[in-house]
DNA sequence: GACGTCAGGATACGATCGTATCCTGACGTC
DNA sequence: GACGTCAGGATACGATCGTATCCTGACGTC
């Protein structure tokens, strides 16, 4: 046997190279080669990683999925609902470089079957990890038991990714920034059935 | 004076050449010469109406922002909160093209402040035709007076784009697409405040 | 320690890209 | 009707693209 190394490990790495660099210059500048100076290696050794760039950038949308759902459950535990909620939001660098490079898939995959199902798999896995928070918040008398949590999680998770797209183009400090922000709560509130009158804590598991 | 020619005319048309070809075949895909081809006339012509490969997307950006905005303006009149946020979802070919392009357009502008201005107008000016559309409920007592609109308004235009981005990636008709569809529902009515008891018609202005 | 094997890199290929430049022909003025 | 002007097209250029192919050297077995 040969030099041995770990392929996975190796196409891994690749994949976070190919997120760093879209999310900085846009995965409409990712070429083989350009991920390779990224990665400080040669682009003969991208190509023995990947059957072709398609691939590549397939991958790249793995590891986020992967690195998005990671996230989720290792919030669920601990937090409430509206960090939960929070992950969605171009808040910081990170969550930023994620959303960006979430909608930039999302606009690829349009006509690529497998892409939008990975896509719509990690929809439904952030929809799911929503509405056992919002069960476990029913069943410590926190939320309306008559609520379907399965379509609550649908519309909560709905209304995050759709600041999240908007907040995108705004300075984050900026008046409207925060006045979406804001809208946002009072509509997760609404959402939750919570009146104005509701005293602390707001939103349930917080 | 030689031959004169209407250029913005022109320039239009091309620009919706472009959004032809973008939504068939990806934002990836256009080019200086494919659009020239979509459009059937020479690449030297396009390069005559465009400084660059940049400013015609841009203009095709501009084109998709003025064909939603007539879109809302001429549905605001005399349909109701239902329609006028379905306006927003992928449920025609129509429809769908452009929430694609939205999502395309949303992905190039990170890092181009004048393209993130252009959407951060566009998603400005549908939620102000939203909240005008639930001003005029609450004049006619169909929504609660106490509720502030722009609020309301930018949730019930957040909810739809979440819900049109997943849409984008479920079959039109299978039962997680007509799930969500119901969810949607149920969100807009609970952001609104009108209990599963309320009579119809259950959302205003319709 | 000779040798096979494959990882990693180098090189090469045709295709396509954005754009600069030149050509040409139709329309306008006078 | 001669002529200037610009729209539209043709051509050309260097750069970069994805990928196929070849090279080489380190590691493994025996």
């Amino acid at each position: 046997m040969p030099k041995v190394v770990d392929r996975e490990a190796r196409r891994r790495a690749v994949a976070g190279g190919l997120l760093r660099l879209a999310a900085r210059d846009g995965l409409e500048a990712v070429s083989v080669r350009s991920v390779a100076v990224e990665c400080g290696i040669s682009p003969g050794a991208v190509q023995k990683l990947f059957p072709s760039k398609e691939d590549m950038i397939l991958r790249a949308l793995e590891l986020t999925e992967e690195r998005l759902a990671s996230r989720y459950a290792s919030l669920a535990d601990d937090a409430g609902l509206d960090a939960h909620l929070r992950q969605a939001l171009p808040l910081d660098e990170q969550r930023r470089e994620e959303v960006i490079m979430i909608i930039a898939f999302s606009a690829r995959a349009a006509g690529r079957p497998d892409w939008g199902k990975l896509l719509a798999e990690g929809y439904r896995t952030i929809q799911d990890a929503t509405a056992e928070l919002l069960r476990r918040a029913q069943r410590d008398g926190l939320l309306d038991a008559d609520r379907d949590a399965a379509d609550l999680a649908a519309g909560l998770v709905a209304l995050s990714d759709g600041f999240a797209a908007r907040l995108l183009h705004l300075p984050p400090d900026s008046a409207e920034a925060h006045g979406l922000l804001r809208a946002l709560d009072a509509s997760v509130r609404a959402l939750l059935g919570i009146t104005s009158a509701g005293t602390p804590p707001a939103t349930p598991g917080g």
